[in-house]
DNA sequence: GCCGTTTTCGGCCCGACTGTTTTCAGTCG
């Protein structure tokens, strides 16, 4: 195989590694670079949206130059990087700025100007000189840096260091929708909505933001209510139309913006986001003359206003198809809105069945009856649920060995008589050993209705080739929680993504979007990629518990995120079409 | 440095809040 392959394109996240920093340098440089900065930004992000490694692309100039927001000058320093392993003006721009300074910069209330001042005054160079100069007094003796700006400058100091800033969706959905109950209760409210990356439901949430639209006369008291609510560590700004505090416990900034109901629209629209969302709408306003903001969209004379009233009325009006917020991160999403051909993304209606989750047979806390009955309850819809205990290797997780599975069996078959129709599947998660061999001989495996293959060891290497075994092997209809990351805490294994995807696709394996919330794996754009290259994904809970079965919804989340319709997700399908999906891989393989 | 359905030059999203200063620059979302 490729080595240079296999390492989920190093080189287009090494490339915008690095011109994240060249940008980082250029705003440091000041004003006359900044739109050098944007520019290296934009070719960034780029780059780490590429489906293919950049050498793929990298055969020529002009074959670069045809990405979106990679022209000339960007191309020729990426062929450079390819060819001599380094960037010339990245190793001046080293030599100019001290590259310390740009994790200064990321500081709250640290923007380049100040790190720049700092720098010049002090010989300030890195973190630790920061607060050694604050601690020390010599901060406060120059122009500009009165106590208070000192005082938020060291209280983010603080807060960064401390908390690495973001919290998992749903913690943030938990906290947003109790702070969004408050919020509505507050009298003179006339509606409240989360909006933010909450809304667009990210996968980790920096802050949570409220939109309230009410009577201008109702503001004062409202910004009020808002800074005094239970729980507020710190009121980090309040104004007459927008308030930010910090909630304590977990440490999260909350922000809140105040408008009047007929701009409800477009301030939702702006709040969303996300922040590149409202830039490409922005300029296309622009384009046309006109100009969107908070309060609306404008015609030329900057008075006339166009729409506002609903975020459907501006894109309406700017000649767009409504986006669903989880598709406003400027992933081309603008472009398929004006050409009306946005997917009809898929929601947890949708839903026929949970493909994997766990019973005490293995490390699940709760027997199949009550994950069937709950399961039924929760999701009326449902027409199946998938029990998939753990195989005999994954030690730590209690798992099965094949006499266990046939007395599991039998239960199933107890339940389901209970119930009175097959609503519960017979299905394993098996483990995928080192060598890319499963931990149940075939003649176990066929006892299964659905097999998901998952690896729980070796997260350190690169574990393409044993996704690849897994997709060959004829009784595997799933690969669970394919990247094997945790949020925030675990990093994925390396993965040589689009052969991976390309096996899937031919042997006709599915690939899962783990639905729990510290997983969420394959995560929004692999999801994507999958899709595109003609994967059939399942979306699962993996539930450990009853309660874990409402995870469904983040799975959802994530599947829209990636654009995912109800035809690319399998178990929207009634069980009939699961079946004809796994036979159809064992038929291809009887003919082999 | 990128980009073009008025442009190959002249733009590059837009407004609120803070702190410090005395009319505004810097930062944030």
């Amino acid at each position: 195989m490729d080595i240079a392959n296999t390492e989920d394109w190093r080189t287009n996240r090494e490339l915008a590694d690095i011109f994240t920093r060249m940008a980082g340098c250029y705003r440091y440089l000041g004003n006359t670079e900044r739109f050098r900065a944007i520019a290296y930004e934009r070719a960034a992000r780029t780059l780490a949206g590429l489906p293919d490694d950049i050498s793929t692309y990298a055969t020529d100039t002009a074959s670069l130059d045809r990405l979106p927001n990679i022209g000339e000058g960007i191309a020729e320093r990426i062929l450079e990087y390819l060819q001599t392993g380094h960037i010339a003006t990245w190793d001046e721009l080293q030599r100019q700025v001290p590259i310390p300074l740009l994790d200064i910069m990321e500081i709250q209330g640290m923007g380049p100007a100040t790190t720049k001042s700092l720098h010049e005054a002090l010989g300030i160079e890195d973190r630790q000189d920061l607060e050694d100069a604050i601690r020390d007094g010599r901060v406060s003796k120059l122009r500009g840096f009165g106590p208070k700006r000192l005082e938020n400058i060291r209280k983010a100091l603080k807060l960064d260091k401390e908390s690495h800033g973001r919290l998992r969706l749903d913690t943030a959905l938990r906290i947003g929708e109790d702070l969004l109950r408050q919020v509505r209760a507050i009298p003179c409210v006339i509606r409240a909505e989360l909006a933010g990356s909450l809304r667009r439901r990210k996968e980790t949430i920096g802050d949570i933001d409220i939109l309230v639209t009410c009577a201008a006369s109702g503001r004062k008291s409202i910004i009020r209510h808002f800074t005094r609510t239970p729980g507020v560590s710190r009121v980090l700004a309040s104004g007459d139309t927008k308030a930010s505090i910090l909630l304590a416990s977990p440490e999260v900034q909350a922000d809140l913006r105040l408008v009047e109901p007929e701009a409800f629209g477009s301030a939702f629209l702006y709040l969303t986001g996300s922040r590149e969302h409202n830039i490409r709408l922005r300029s296309l306003a622009r384009e046309r003359h006109g100009k969107i903001n908070e309060y609306g969209l404008f015609g030329p004379d900057g008075k006339e206003r166009l729409a506002g009233d609903t975020e459907a009325s501006v894109y309406q009006a700017l000649g767009l198809a409504y986006i669903e917020p989880e598709l406003r991160e400027d992933r081309g999403e603008l472009d398929l809105a004006a050409r009306n051909r946005l997917p009809s993304l898929v929601g947890v209606r949708d839903m026929r069945g949970d493909m994997q989750m766990h019973s005490v047979w293995s490390d699940g806390a709760t027997d199949i009856a009550t994950l069937a009955s709950e399961a039924l309850r929760r999701f009326p819809r449902y027409e199946y649920i998938v029990i998939t205990d753990h195989s005999p290797s994954v030690r730590i997780a209690r798992g099965i060995d094949p006499k266990g599975f046939r007395r599991q069996w039998k239960e199933i078959d107890r339940v389901n008589a209970d119930i009175g129709r097959a609503f519960v599947k017979k299905g394993v998660e098996v483990d995928i050993l080192a060598d890319g061999s499963l931990d149940l001989p075939d003649d176990v495996l066929e006892g299964f209705e659905w097999v998901t293959a998952s690896i729980h060891s070796g997260f350190r290497k690169d574990n393409t080739e044993r996704l690849l075994h897994a997709c060959r092997h004829r009784l595997v209809h799933g690969i669970g929680h394919p990247s094997g990351r945790l949020l925030m805490k675990r990093e994925p294994y390396a993965v040589d993504w689009p052969a991976v995807f390309r096996s899937a696709a031919e042997t006709g394996t599915s690939m899962e979007i783990n639905a729990q919330p510290d997983r969420l794996d394959l995560r929004d754009d692999l999801a994507r990629q999958a899709v595109a290259a003609g994967v059939r994904l399942t979306v699962s809970t993996d539930a450990h518990h009853p309660s874990q079965l409402d995870h469904i919804h983040l799975g959802i989340s994530q599947a829209r995120r990636a654009g995912c319709t109800r035809e690319n997700i399998l178990n929207t399908l009634p069980w009939a079409g699961v079946r004809r999906f796994r036979d159809a891989k064992a038929s291809s393989y009887a003919t082999r």
